[in-house]
RNA sequence: GCCACCUUAGCUCAGUUGGUUAGAGCACCUGUUUUGUAAACAGGAUGUCGUCGGUUCGAAUCCGACAGGUGGCUCCA
């Protein structure tokens, strides 16, 4: 999409949240309207209707009334009026939730809805402080605190269509009252309207759950608890490969593997902090035995830390680089979690180097070059934010290391061509960070790997070194996660390649396919399944009394790179023609190899770790 | 945690306004067939209708609680 096309279908996506809020009250009078701003692809509308809870089958009725008042083609009349009239109208119309507003304009000059800047609310803000006058639309019946603008009339909207109420906290307070909003997508033509729709009925196809239980990758259980996926043979495969890569590629950067028990006394949280901002989110652990109280750990981070501390640093050891695969668990709550992309066993391929203030730059490098290297082979694109600090004074740490770190970030963003924004405010308190997002076949980004400074935990653990001249020093702490969440970065990778996962990543790389049940292709068989099992590979033999064209859909649906059938011809030539999973086809390789050829072609793709397909 | 919706066989789904022994396709099992690149034929088995409680002569169907799920909100070290 363009941005011109953006820009037009800003005012036309803003006049049906109108038409769409109009219609309801329509429907509904009591209804009390709070925002109805522009998203993504549509609208919506947040709006309190009093003992009336709306559903899907309400959509049909204001989709209706909607289309009535687009065909009386009323016109959008813009008003401005002084801030105190404005308050007599939202009192005179009873609309709690605009008075609201007002009453922050009046009292502040500005809103504190996220999200939602003043603009958004109909303010006229010539200057930037105070708030004298705002500006209404109108068309029909129907008035609003609105900045605009708006289409000329009700007929000039385009195609849209309704598509989910849910709850939304007023001004994303979860202590405040709830509303309900109603999401309408919207395009210019109706014809766009349907390839998006199209568009999410193929995100539907590829949702990684739905592929998750068709590929048999992993399930949950009711008896285990929500939010904690428990992987099959095919799902721990795919698990196992992308740690081995990720694994590979910190060793060759010299990290070194450490192991952690999964609890702690919550002592070691008290120390670092996170008791106080985190505590809620604690799977806390009772011992039988002392008055301890443990917690499973929601981070490893304070567990590396110890083993920094457990020994006198030099100068001369720096950088001390740490990593490990190992699982997390938060207590999120349930209405957060959803499949693999929110859980509660957290699985990070996580890493903690320890360094001097003059190795950041190469630290921070090397860990770069990594994520690069990792997103580059799998085949998603990658775009990076840069997050910073602002003015504010949350931040912890001196204000040059600050600065020297995000001088170095920046550089190695530019030198690295990483494509990246920088976005000030975003960083954590304790220091900047890189964080990574990833780009899939639909387009969709995630946010997957992160690279982060850490100039706070050190001082909590009092961590140091002996520097050259025999003074303390304080190491800066840098974490790092290539995959991120290992369950996260799976349902990212699966909805990406649509379960059709390159070869190196298969749960299952070749399956045998036999065309008949005499003994001599049992036994050709069972010899190709020995051989390719001892170069690694992961074969298996379908020597069901099926018909070949069954055996083979079996094989297309569960998306196996390469399925060899095999029966008479094979055995009298000793060649297969194996049948390549369609995303992947080779142009220049041939089409029948002896079995040792054949094998040792998968076996080569599957060490370097080849994504061939063109997803 | 909050709002809305959902839960029938391993999977996808039927099941009329509450009315006898709850159905289909795929998968599964047994036979027949010995198959050549996306679905051979025949037969068979399969359910505490998510759980618990209530209303009713009678509940898959109505009500409530709980569990699990979906879409959002909020949150995400």
């Amino acid at each position: 999409m363009s941005h011109n096309d953006t820009n037009d279908l800003q005012p036309m996506r803003h006049s049906l949240a109108h038409i769409m809020a109009n219609a309801v009250q329509h429907l509904w009078p009591a209804a009390k309207f709070g925002v109805g701003p522009v998203v993504e692809h549509g609208f919506y509308y947040d709006i309190d209707i009093p003992e009336v809870s709306l559903s899907n089958e309400d959509f049909e009725r204001i989709e209706a009334e909607m289309h009535n008042i687009i065909k009386a083609n009323e016109p959008f009349e813009r008003l401005t009026m002084s801030i105190g009239d404005a308050v007599t109208w939202a009192e005179d119309n009873d609309q709690p939730y605009k008075l609201e507003l007002l009453h922050d304009l009046q009292r502040a000059g500005t809103t504190v809805a996220k999200d939602l800047d003043a603009e958004e609310l109909g303010l006229v803000s010539e200057g930037d402080s105070k708030v004298s006058e705002v500006s209404f639309y109108r068309n029909g019946d129907f008035t609003d605190l609105c900045r605009g603008p708006h289409v000329e009339s009700t007929g000039k909207v385009g195609a849209f269509k309704l598509m989910r109420v849910s709850g939304a906290y007023w001004r994303g307070n979860d202590n405040g009252p709830q509303m309900q909003r109603i999401y309408g997508v919207a395009f210019a033509t109706p014809k766009e309207v349907r390839q998006h729709l199209d568009m999410l009925e193929e995100a539907k196809k590829r949702d990684h759950r739905k592929i998750g239980q068709e590929l048999d990758l992993f399930t949950f259980s009711p008896l285990v608890g929500s939010g904690l996926p428990l992987f099959t043979p095919r799902g721990t495969v795919l698990r196992e490969e992308l740690t081995n890569f990720a694994e590979s590629l910190r060793k060759a950067s010299g990290f070194q593997r450490v192991s952690i028990p999964h609890i702690t006394k919550i002592d070691l949280y008290k120390t670092s902090g996170h008791w106080d901002k985190f505590g809620d989110e604690l799977f806390l652990v009772k011992s039988q035995e002392t008055s301890d109280e443990f917690a499973l750990k929601p981070m490893n981070c304070p567990h590396h830390n110890q083993i920094y501390a457990s020994q006198p640093r030099s100068y001369r050891d720096l950088p001390v680089k740490y990593f490990e695969t190992t699982t997390v668990y938060r207590d999120e709550k349930t209405g957060e979690l959803g499949g693999l992309s929110r859980v509660r066993s957290i699985s990070q391929d996580d890493s903690h180097a320890y360094c001097r203030q003059d190795q950041l730059e190469e630290v921070v490098a090397g860990l770069v070059t990594d994520v690069k290297t990792v997103y580059g082979t799998l085949g998603l694109g990658l775009r990076a934010r840069l997050s910073f600090r602002d003015q504010s004074d949350k931040y912890l740490g001196e204000q040059n290391l600050w600065e020297q770190a995000q001088s170095i970030i920046h550089d190695l963003a530019e030198k690295n061509e990483l494509e990246y924004f920088v976005a000030e405010g975003e960083a954590a308190f304790y220091g900047p960070k890189i964080d990574f997002m990833a780009t899939d076949a639909l387009g969709r980004e995630h946010q997957v790997a992160t690279v982060q400074l850490d100039f706070v935990q050190p001082e909590r653990f009092e961590l140091d070194y002996v520097a050259e001249d025999g003074s303390r020093q304080r190491p800066v702490m840098v974490h790092c996660a290539l995959l991120g969440s290992i369950e996260r970065f799976l349902s990212v990778y699966i909805e990406h390649t649509a379960g059709k996962f390159p070869v190196w990543l298969a749960p299952e790389q070749i399956r045998i396919i036999t065309v008949n049940q005499e003994a001599a292709t049992v036994a050709f068989a069972a010899e190709l399944l020995e051989k390719a099992t001892s170069l690694g590979l992961r074969v298996s033999v379908d020597n069901d009394n099926e018909s070949v064209g069954k055996k083979i859909r079996n094989a297309e649906v569960w998306k196996v790179p390469y399925t060899v059938v095999i029966g008479q011809k094979e055995i009298e030539s000793s060649e297969l023609t194996p049948r390549i999973r369609g995303d992947m086809a080779v142009l220049d390789s041939p089409k029948s190899y002896t079995a040792q050829e054949f094998l040792q072609t998968v076996a080569n793709e599957t060490k370097m770790r080849v994504t061939k397909s063109s997803l």
